[in-house]
DNA sequence: TGGTAAAGTTAGTCAGGACTAACTTTATTA
DNA sequence: TAATAAAGTTAGTCCTGACTAACTTTACCA
C-alpha cells in the first residue's frame, strides 16, 4: 500500500479523533477541525476510502475500517507522544507543542519518536525529577550549566 | 517576504552547503546532492533568485546573496542541531539521524529546536555523563528504569 | 407537508513541485 | 579547430492538494 501523504495523514487523524469521541465522523466536523473547505474533505475522504481506510455513506457518516482504525491510532499516538515530550521535557506551552506535534508527526521516523517517548518516560520517573528540573531550567536559559 | 517552502529550503540548503565547500554551487552538483533532475534545480534556482536569495549566471555559477547566505546558514544550523541531538542524545545512527534531520528541520519551530539544542548541551556537560548514559540505555530498551 | 437551512458533492481552477524530451550553451579533447 | 560530451534551459506533462461556485441531498420546522 502506497504510504499516506502528510495531508491524508492529517485527515485520517481527524477522522480518528472525531470517531473516538462520537463513534463516527462527519465531513463538516473534519472541515471545521482542520480548517479546510468541505470539498477538500470530500476528496480526501475519497482517497482514504480508495485505500480501504474508511467507508463513506453517500451524504452520510464517515466510519473507519479496521485498517483505518489501526492507522489512525498509530498517527494519533505519535502526535500525543510528541506533544507530551514537547510539554513535559522541553517545557513548551501547550498551543506551541500542539503546533509542533502536528508538523513533526509526519516528519520523524518511528524510531526517533520511540526514543523521544522513552526519554520522556525516563525523566518522568520520580527519581529523575531533579534532573528534569535542572534540564528544563537550562533550556529556559537556552544554555547549559 | 513569503516564507520558503520545504522544497525551496532544501535547495537553498544544498546551495549553501556546496558554496561553503567550493565558494559557489553548480546546478549539476545540487541535482546530484538532492537526487532530483536538473530541470527541477533550474526552476528552484529561478524561484530563489526571484526572492533575492541567490544570483544565477546564465549557464554558469550559482552564488548566494548576503540574504541567501544568512538564510542558508540558519537552515543549515537547524539541520546540524537536530542531527546532533538525534545522535548524541537519542543515540540514533548517523544515516538515520541525517534522514530525520532533513525532514524535521522543516517542521519544528525555532523554539523547539533551540530547546533541543539546549537539552543536548546540558547532557553533554561532563558532570551529566552518567545521566546521559543512563538515559540512552533506557532508550535502547524503549523503557524506563 | 412544503420550504429553507445545513451538509455534502461535483466541476473547474490554480499553484507547487516533480518528471521527461528536446534543445542550447559551454567545455574538452583529438 | 571541429566534434563530442557535459551542463543548463525550455517546454510540456502529471500529480497533489488546496480553493470557489454551483448543484444535490438531507434535516428541520412552521
Amino acid at each position: 500500500m502506497k504510504p499516506l501523504s502528510r495531508s491524508l495523514e492529517d485527515y485520517l487523524e481527524a477522522v480518528y479523533t472525531l470517531s473516538r469521541r462520537d463513534g463516527f465522523a462527519r465531513a463538516s466536523r473534519v472541515s471545521a477541525l482542520l480548517k479546510v473547505s468541505k470539498p477538500s474533505v470530500s476528496s480526501a475522504v475519497k482517497a482514504l476510502a480508495a485505500r480501504g481506510l474508511l467507508e463513506q455513506e453517500l451524504y452520510g457518516y464517515i466510519r473507519l475500517s479496521p485498517a483505518g482504525l489501526k492507522a489512525g491510532a498509530l498517527i494519533s499516538g505519535r502526535h500525543s507522544a510528541l506533544k507530551d515530550f514537547f510539554i513535559s521535557i522541553l517545557g513548551m506551552d501547550a498551543p506551541q507543542a500542539e503546533r509542533d506535534a502536528c508538523l513533526a508527526e509526519h516528519a520523524l521516523s518511528p524510531g526517533a519518536i520511540n526514543r523521544l517517548e522513552a526519554l520522556a518516560a525516563f525523566f518522568k520517573a520520580p527519581s529523575r525529577a531533579r534532573s528534569l528540573a535542572a534540564a528544563r531550567a537550562a533550556m529556559r536559559k537556552g544554555t547549559h550549566p
